[in-house]
Formats: structure tokens, C-alpha cells, sequence
RNA sequence: GGGCGAGUGGCGGAAUGGUAGACGCGCUGGUCUUAGGAGCCAGUGGAGCAAUCCGUGGAGGUUCGAGUCCUCUCUCGCCCACCA
């Protein structure tokens, strides 16, 4: 292979002096590290500045991509930046390792979940360790292990006690290829979000997160989170959508109550029919016997919809007239019953006011059942202009009664209160957000910790008798119901409360809840007690840098808020917010296009660590994007970094004898020339280098600074002798580069005699003196166009540089017989004049 | 349909309202070499011999000065979407 090739020729190449041999430097630091126990946090050490560190701990799918590797990398520089810079970080990792690709690999290969996840986990932590990554590995979680689902089914009891956690009976999603339920926050466009199929509704008794008693404050907080980006709280923000309006009760003929949800309660006396949704529990009270199989045969074929097909916008509206009618609490108006699928059973009251003038949905309904459309608002100045498509704008009153005449955005609020006066309405606020589903009908999850008892009915297990172990015992083939079902030994259990024989829960838990609360377990890994020591968690949380994907935006960031919350609220922790920052970094990309098996672009982690070594790796993942856009996988770009690292490497050990760290450091007013040159641009690198990692972790600009010291070291000529200015400029170089190339800075330090590690380092310091060139280049413009440069003198008076840019020649020739009418002058960057 | 973000060389991308294209990839020429796909040196937005002119999706505007700010517009990407 060609890069082979490229690696034996340029050691060839360098062989007089001594080669860079990646793969051996590096396993040597690693196994150093892994024995010094230089990574290990000591948790309990409260006495210093904390810095969490976390990346999004990846499911064991079997071996990394470039995603976790570039995911890793952008924590890891982060976290070894903190650490230098004299923080006490923590920077764990774990495992997300219960879920579905277990369950069906041990299906396929016959060989149990657990095998399958435990040699995957093997497999990834020594690729994680040829990375070099600076983890604790002695704090590793494994969400599948019983000492850590004990404490997820601990969490499950907490919710269960606080009242956040209920089972009942509700149409939920279905996804055949799963053979379980979905979340909503699973199901994307109608389809799982795994498999791309079309979700069903089913009707089962489930077990839910009652996450929406906390809808208002997950919105409220979105505002506090400064340090994520706008996009995942405006996602989140959207997901939870909040309406504000009224519940107003409308009464069916035969007596029944229909409440319905509107934000648009001003324009009630619109209203010409009543729309339920089909599952809506009235509508066989309410069907005419006339209508009961054209009603019956709607509701049969709504069933039969997928999701993906009841809801798209396209779609005519479809809906079957029930036969009876209801009246409208302000006017007392008579308006038909309706179904229809378009209003939605889960949202709001499962039930709609129809207002065609005013809802585009309620237009296109009319428009097609030929049903009355009755204007309530008029757009003010332009009363009486025809309706064409529904007038959703707010206006003025009409046709109104009472309210006539009203601006319709102060009606809303009046006949609110008119409504609640007289008893058939109320004000109301809607969230779109739904409880979590939480239940899965599959064998490789944490068991739900409940016994139910003939007698005592839905019993939770009690604290003491955790963890509700999985057992071995099961057929994992069984689809449709749980496959814990089909253990002998796991489903017969005595009741807590009475000891009579009862039945175990055989649903397990959506793999969200484990990963929900993990960051919290990193913490106090150990703790056989308790899931974590709050003491502990106070000092450690939150998060201080959190960095994974974006497509977790709205599943496993909203989930995670939601649990801190509910464990703040039982004096768990002091935060109710899980990560204070969120970094989202963009897609490892090849060729443009996402990496993917079916297209065959996918770069091997593995290859790239064996051919070029880890650090390399690291080091171009981090070059050419900003950690938040996409990056583009280049394989002649990867070249190009060892090249460059090899020119490091060359550059430091040809000169091995100029560098001594037992030198003075240089005194900046004492040098000149190209000493004096260097001297400064060490300096300026060390500024820039640190300014673009604090803001906002600018890496490839980082990189680009640090390409920019090393070329200019590499032209620079320090003698044989030891040299004061070039053992610092390499020694800062090291230093900048230990957190990006950790294996590569730990060999140079030693070799150049360093004491101790190069990460136990301090974070190098700038002279500000130093900042600044002796000479600068200034501007001159005429009318704002770049006419010639100036070399002067930096922080030259004003006046004198506009003396000189007067006698610019360039310049004068383009204001020749014109008058100048104003100059400005910027310091130390350009000179302009405005001539007539 | 609604919301958000982005459009800069052949490519990835740099630019507190102040020299557009840093840094790199690629390419061109030279050098060293048995050889070069390594190293080193030089060049590289477009047009032009040159002076110079034109250039950040498009059209306007603000400003001494706009990739950057404002208005409109086009294209692409992402998120949400029959949520009452």
C-alpha cells in the first residue's frame, strides 16, 4: 500500500538521525501512563477547581468509527488543556451496552447478549487505548452490568414514589422490526428511528415517565443553558411546544361534555362543527345508529394507518359525520359531530372546535364536506374582502356577539375569562410534549422492578431487594411479548407486601433511562450504598464540557435534564441542569458524503492507527474543520499531518543540542534579530493558540498557528550550543502540542531530558512585552482602496504615520489634484483618505 | 407550510466593520537523488506584457471603508410539521 510505502521512505530518509516510529512511541507512553496512574481522579479531592469532561459514551456496536474517534479526540485535547492548566479533571468513560443489536446478534449467532456486548467492549477499549485517550479507566460504567442497572432500577423507583412513574393503557407506537414500543421521541417522520419502517398504534398497557410535569421547566431552563448552541435548545424548545389557550366545553345533545383545547378561543362563534378523533372516547355515545357502520368502518381503516400515513399534510382531509350534534357554549349554536383523523387523540383534549374562517386545516375540511365557513375576524382596514383560504391573522371582532368589535388578541383574554365566569371553560396551557415510554418488550435492558400480586395489585420492589437480576434462562426469539416471559425462574415472585406468589414485570426499559443518569454514576462508580454520594456529585456537577452529536439534541439531552431535575427535587443534587456546556460536533464526512457501509467510503480507525500511528489521527481530526461543522476525510490531507509530524519530530531532534531546560529564560529587551524574531513568536503562539481553544475549542485554527511556529522553527538556525530562545520556543511547542499529539510531546520531553511527564506540565504563559513585532505594516488607502503598505515602528503617534503615508508616492498618484477632504487613522493598521 | 443555519480559489477552510483567501490539500517549476510518490526552495483567486482592473450566491442600502451590518432575493443543509 501506498501509505506504507510513504512511511518506510521518509524513515529512510531521516534514518541519520532518529526515526519517528509512531506505533512503538506509543504503546510505550501508554502502557507508562496506564502504570503511573497519572489519569486516575481522585474524586474526593474537593479542595482544588473541578473540570468535568465528558463525551457521549458510545453504545459497543463492535469496533469505532472516525465519529467516535473525532468525538473522543475533541474531549480528550479539552481535557488534557484543563489538567495543565492546573484543574482537578475528570474524564471518564463508559459503556451504553444494553439494547436491540445485542438481543438480535445473539438471535443470529446464538450466542447470549451479554457474550456478544462483553467482547465488543474488549475490542473498542483497546482501540480507545491506541488512541491514547487520557480516561480513568479504573471509573468505567457498564449501563448492562448489575452493579449499575441495580441503580438505574433504583432510579426507576424513585420516579415510581415521586409519582413520575405509571403504567396505563394508551395507543402507543409500534414497530414491527423492533417488535417493541417506541418513544415518540423514536419514531422520526412515522418511521423507527432504527429500522426506517413504518410505526404502528397499538393500544397497550404501558409504563410511561410522567416527563411532562416538568414540560415548563425544561422550556423555562433552555434559558439559562448560554453554554449550548441555539440550534439544540430551539430544537428542544420546539419538541416541547408550548401553547398557550383554553380549554372551552362544548355539550353533545344527549348531555355528554366534549372540552376541547384552542389557542384561538376568539373565535369561537366561528365554530360550525365539532371534530373528535377517531380513537376519541365519546364517539360511540355520540353515533347516531343510522352512522354506526359508516363510523365503525372510518375507525376500523384510521387504525390500520400508519402513522406515517395519517399525518401527512398533503393528504385531503377524510372524516365521517357521527349523526348528532353538539352546542356551542357562547352562542348556543347547534354544530355537527364529526370525526376525523386529522384531529389526534393524544394532543390536547383529543377534540377540536372547527373553524374554517380562521384554521387552514378546518378550511380545507370544510371546503371538502361542504360545511358552512363563518367569519369572526376581519383584518382591520379591510373588512368585507372575500374569503379565499383561512384568515389565520389576528383583526377585529365580528359577527361575535358581545365581543363584536373587539381587537381579537384582547378577546382571547376576554372570553377566556367570560368562559371560566360561566363555568364551561377555562384557561389552559399545551405542551406537545408527551410522557416517556419507557417500556420494551425485549430481553436486554434493565427489568422494570415491579411484582404484580392478585391481591395487592402493581407492587414495587422494595429498595433492599435489588437488583431484579436478568436472568439466563430466556428463548430471545419470542417476539411480539417480552422474552423475559419465557424464564421460569425470573416471572413467579412473592409479593412484597403479602408473600404470595406473584408475577415479576417482564418489560425492561427503554436503554435511554440507563444513559439518563450515567454522568452522575462517573462520579462515584463504586458507591454499593447508593447510586452516588450527592456530597460528591454537589462539588463534581454539572458537566463542565459535554461533547457528542447532534442527533441526540432532543432524545438523550431532554431525557438527562429530566432526570437531574426530578433527583433535585428529592435533594439529590444542588443542579438542576445535567451539562453546563454542549459542544455538538459535525459528521465525519468522506468525499462529501457520510460514511457508510453501502457506499463504501468508511475509513477504518484501525487502519489509520496502524499505518500512521494515533497521534497523527488525532491531530487531522482536528485540522481541517471547526469541532462544530462537518469534516471532510481527506486521506492525502492525513499525509500531510505526518508529514508535518515527522518535520517536528526532525526539526527538535536534529537540534537536540541547542535545547537544554536548565537555561535562563530569555530576556525579551536583551534580543535581536531572528533570536528576537522567535522570542516573540513563541510567544504570540502560545497567546493565540490558548485564545482559540478557550473560544469556543477553535482546533483547526489552533493547528494552523502551531504549523505556522514550526515552519518558522524549522528555518531558524540555533547553533550547537545550547540556545536559551530555542529551548523555549520547543519547549512551549511541546507543551502547546501534549494535549493534540500527547505520545509524540511525552517522547521529545524525555529525550530533550524534561522532568516528569509532559502533561503534568503547567499550561505555558505568555511575555506580553513579546506580543508585538518591532516593525509594523500600515495601510495607506485613498477613498478605502488599498493604495501602498508602510513599514513603521508599532504604536507610532498618529501624526507621524500620516506624515508618512503622505509621502507615499503610490498614494499620491491616485489623489493628484483632488482634496482631502478627511483621513482616518487606525493605529498600527492603515491610513485613509477621503478625497473629492 | 413554519423555524434555524450556511453560501468565500480546483478542494478543506482563515479573516474584533480596516491589507479577502491565514494554515493545509492539490497543482506548477526548480533542487537534491541510481530513482522520487520523500526532503528542501519558489510559485499558485481571475484577466492582463504591464500599469492596473475585477473578485466572498444575486440586487440594493448604511459607512471614509462591508465577506462581516440592514432590506429584498436565489440555492443548499438541518429541525419541526394535520399539535387545534
Amino acid at each position: 500500500m501506498k501509505d506504507t510505502r510513504l512511511i518506510m521512505s521518509a524513515e529512510k530518509s531521516i534514518l541519520q538521525i532518529e526515526s519517528y516510529q509512531p506505533q512503538a512511541i506509543e504503546k510505550k507512553w501508554q502502557k507508562q501512563w496506564e502504570e503511573s496512574g497519572q489519569y486516575r481522579t481522585d474524586t474526593s479531592d474537593t479542595s482544588r477547581r473541578k473540570y468535568y469532561a465528558l463525551s457521549m459514551f458510545p453504545y459497543p456496536s463492535g469496533r469505532l468509527h472516525m465519529g467516535h474517534v473525532r468525538n473522543y479526540t475533541i474531549t480528550d485535547v479539552i481535557a488534557r488543556l484543563r489538567k495543565m492548566q492546573g484543574y482537578n479533571v475528570l474524564h471518564p468513560m463508559g459503556w451504553d451496552s444494553f439494547g436491540l443489536p445485542a438481543e438480535n446478534a445473539a438471535i443470529q449467532n446464538n450466542i447470549p447478549p451479554a457474550q456478544w456486548t462483553y467482547s465488543n467492549i474488549a475490542y473498542m477499549t483497546d482501540q480507545l487505548k491506541a488512541l491514547g485517550l487520557m480516561y480513568d479507566w479504573d471509573r468505567q460504567v457498564y449501563t448492562c452490568r448489575r452493579d449499575y442497572y441495580q441503580w438505574t432500577q433504583w432510579m426507576f423507583l424513585y420516579l415510581y414514589n415521586r409519582g413520575l412513574a405509571y403504567k396505563k393503557e394508551a395507543p402507543v407506537n409500534w414497530c414491527e422490526e423492533c417488535a417493541t414500543v417506541l418513544a415518540n421521541e423514536q419514531v422520526i417522520d412515522g418511521e423507527c428511528w432504527r429500522h426506517g419502517t413504518p410505526v404502528m398504534k397499538k393500544n397497550l398497557n404501558q409504563w410511561f415517565f410522567r416527563i411532562t410535569d416538568y414540560a415548563e421547566r425544561l422550556l423555562e431552563n433552555l434559558e439559562q443553558l448560554k453554554g449550548w448552541p441555539d440550534k439544540v435548545t430551539l430544537m428542544q424548545k420546539n419538541w416541547i411546544n408550548k401553547s398557550v389557550g383554553a380549554e372551552l366545553v362544548f355539550t353533545a345533545e344527549s348531555g355528554e361534555k366534549i372540552p376541547v383545547f384552542t389557542t384561538r378561543p376568539d373565535t369561537v362563534f366561528g365554530v360550525t362543527a365539532m371534530v373528535l378523533a377517531p380513537e376519541h372516547p365519546l364517539v360511540d355515545q355520540l353515533t347516531a345508529p343510522e352512522k354506526k357502520a359508516e363510523v365503525e368502518a372510518y375507525r376500523e381503516a384510521a387504525r390500520n394507518k400508519s402513522e406515517i400515513e395519517r399525518t401527512t399534510t398533503e393528504r385531503e382531509k377524510t372524516g365521517v359525520a357521527l349523526g348528532t350534534f353538539c352546542l356551542n357554549p357562547f352562542n348556543n349554536e347547534k354544530v355537527p359531530v364529526w370525526i376525523a383523523d386529522y384531529a389526534l387523540v393524544e394532543y390536547g383534549t383529543g377534540a377540536v372546535m372547527m373553524v374554517p374562517a380562521h384554521d387552514e386545516r378546518d378550511f380545507a375540511f370544510a371546503k371538502k364536506f361542504d360545511l358552512p365557513v363563518i367569519r369572526v375576524i376581519e383584518r382591520r382596514g379591510a373588512v368585507g374582502v372575500p374569503l379565499k383560504e383561512a384568515y389565520t391573522e389576528p383583526g377585529v371582532m365580528v359577527n361575535s356577539g358581545d365581543f363584536t368589535g373587539l381587537d381579537s388578541e384582547d378577546a382571547k383574554e376576554k372570553m377566556t375569562r367570560f368562559a371560566e365566569e360561566n363555568g364551561f371553560g377555562k384557561r389552559r396551557i399545551q405542551y406537545r410534549l408527551r410522557d416517556w415510554l419507557i417500556s420494551r418488550q425485549r430481553y436486554w435492558g434493565a427489568p422494570i422492578p415491579v411484582i404484580y400480586c392478585d391481591k395487592c395489585g402493581e407492587v414495587p420492589v422494595p429498595e433492599d431487594q435489588l437488583p431484579v437480576e436478568l436472568p439466563e434462562d430466556v428463548d430471545f426469539s419470542v417476539k411480539g411479548r417480552s422474552p423475559l416471559e419465557s424464564s421460569p425462574t425470573f416471572v413467579k415472585a412473592p409479593c412484597p407486601k403479602c408473600g404470595t406468589e406473584g408475577r415479576r414485570e417482564t418489560d425492561t426499559m427503554d436503554t435511554f433511562v440507563c444513559s439518563s443518569w450515567y454522568y452522575l454514576r462517573f462520579i462515584d462508580p463504586q458507591n454499593t450504598e447508593k447510586p452516588f454520594e450527592p456530597g460528591l456529585v454537589k462539588y463534581w456537577m454539572p458537566v463542565d464540557q459535554y461533547v457528542g452529536g447532534v442527533e441526540h439534541a432532543i432524545l438523550h439531552l431532554m431525557y438527562s435534564r429530566f432526570f437531574m431535575m426530578a433527583l433535585h427535587d428529592g435533594d439529590w443534587t444542588d443542579h438542576d441542569e445535567p451539562f453546563a456546556n454542549l459542544l455538538t460536533q459535525g459528521m465525519v464526512l468522506k468525499d462529501g458524503a457520510k460514511m457508510s457501509k453501502s457506499k463504501g467510503n468508511v475509513v477504518d480507525p484501525d487502519d489509520i492507527l496502524a499505518e500512521y500511528g494515533a497521534d497523527t489521527a488525532r491531530f487531522f481530526i482536528l485540522s481541517d474543520s471547526p469541532p462544530q461543522a462537518d469534516f471532510d476525510w481527506k486521506d492525502t490531507a492525513v499525509e500531510g499531518c505526518f508529514k508535518f509530524l515527522l518535520r517536528v519530530w526532525r526539526t527538535i531532534v536534529e537540534h537536540k543540542d541547542a535545547i537544554r531546560f536548565d537555561l535562563p529564560l530569555p530576556i525579551y529587551d536583551t534580543l535581536a534579530g531572528p533570536e528576537r524574531e522567535l522570542y516573540q513568536l513563541t510567544n504570540k503562539t502560545i497567546h493565540g493558540v490558548t485564545k482559540d481553544i478557550e473560544s469556543e475549542f477553535q482546533f483547526n485554527t489552533v493547528i494552523s498557528k502551531i504549523r505556522e511556529f514550526v515552519n518558522f522553527l524549522g528555518k531558524y538556525e540555533p547553533g550547537r550550543e545550547p540556545n536559551a530562545v530555542f529551548s523555549h520556543a520547543v519547549v512551549n511547542l511541546l507543551k502547546l502540542l501534549a494535549p493534540i499529539t500527547p505520545h509524540l510531546s511525552e517522547e521529545l520531553w524525555q529525550r530533550l531530558g524534561g522532568e516528569g511527564s509532559v502533561h503534568e506540565q503547567p499550561w505555558p504563559e505568555f511575555d506580553s512585552n513579546a506580543l508585538t513585532s518591532d516593525v509594523i505594516e500600515v495601510v495607506v488607502q485613498v477613498n478605502g482602496k488599498v493604495r501602498d503598505k508602510l513599514q513603521v515602528a508599532p504604536d507610532l503617534p498618529n501624526a507621524e504615520v500620516e506624515q508618512l503615508a503622505r509621502q507615499s508616492e503610490k498614494a499620491q498618484a491616485h489623489m493628484d489634484g483632488k482634496q482631502v477632504v478627511k483621513v482616518i487613522t487606525v493605529p498600527n493598521k492603515l491610513v485613509n483618505f477621503v478625497v473629492k
